[in-house]
DNA sequence: ATAATTGCTCAAGTTAAGTTGAGGTCAAGA
DNA sequence: TCTTGACCTCAACTTAACTTGAGCAATTAT
């Protein structure tokens, strides 16, 4: 039967075992500054059981759509290793509401603009709300990325823009 | 002053000026089929009016969330370079807001579970209602992907995670 | 006529979040 | 001891949606 040298410690395979994550992940979640393994004897990493807890809280972060990197910020704030416990949790799953009521009002704006919308078929670009839907937080990371501003300010400045036959 | 030499006809920065897209944007769109320009005796594209419309369709369905993809499903749809028209419009803003009640509807229950969550702390594998948050769509494309099911099935499997001390 | 724009093609770079593979080492069980 | 199976590093590949740059050609303005 395979124990690990040091009751509590575990292999980055124990881990993976434990978390459903691909060992590979682990690896570059190391990397990433979200865990912080030491090594054995032989170089090979060796987690600790708080780990297992420290990495699912990163999957829970993520579906809440927290980047790594913003995933790694929030760890920092834990000292070195240790796994999130009742306090930080308490704290962080307030930001993941707010986070998460952001994004539901967002949609929820969003759909009451295609609502407005769906009966008169303008998709004009001078009056038509969709167009101004999203905010600009909306644009980042999908579509178009304007490096300078998020939106160019010629916007809504068009005339018309007649020429499609509207046979139906 | 600039005037197109056959009127109704656009330069790709033209089209680029009207629509807020990069010129470099326009040709990419072209390549993945949402737009058709013609060429001009010198090789260069010209586009028609109603690509004005077609590519403020493709930002909006982007704003949808539909990938690249999806919108030229979606374009392929119309007769050839026909931009959307009313009654296209009605069946595919019917389409939006299926597509987007769900990801509302996801979001909701994941604040849900997050509401009944946030008391406890615990992030435990075996008992979070956390760690099942997501059904299986939402893990298409962020976190870590499982080539093969999108769940390894030991998830839930865990016996004890202890190791960090609750200090708080 | 000529200079300044604008456009063209292609190849390569960018970011996020990982995966895959090559080539080599470590550890554990028979 | 020896042979698997698990690990290691490092580089390169993946997808989406574009951008950037190089080197040229076509237009347009003066």
């Amino acid at each position: 039967m395979k124990k690990p040298v040091r009751a509590g410690d575990l292999t980055i395979g124990d881990l993976a075992d434990r978390t459903g994550l691909s060992v590979s992940a682990i690896r570059f979640y190391e990397e990433k500054g979200l865990v912080h393994p030491t090594r054995n004897p032989g170089g090979q990493r060796r987690f600790m059981r708080a780990d297992i807890r420290r990495l699912s809280f990163v999957l829970v972060a993520q579906e809440f759509g927290f980047s790594i990197a913003e995933i790694a910020e929030q760890l920092k704030l834990l000292p070195d290793g240790r796994a999130p416990t009742k306090a930080d949790w308490t704290r962080i799953s307030g930001q993941f509401r707010s986070h998460l009521d952001k994004r539901i009002d967002r949609m929820k704006a969003l759909r009451d603009k295609l609502d407005a919308c769906i009966g008169c078929g303008c998709l004009s670009l001078k009056s038509c709300r969709l167009y101004n839907a999203g905010d600009a937080a909306a644009r980042h990371g999908r579509g178009p990325r304007y490096l300078l501003g998020d939106q160019p300010d010629h916007i809504g400045a068009d005339e018309d823009e007649s020429g499609n036959r509207t046979d139906a």
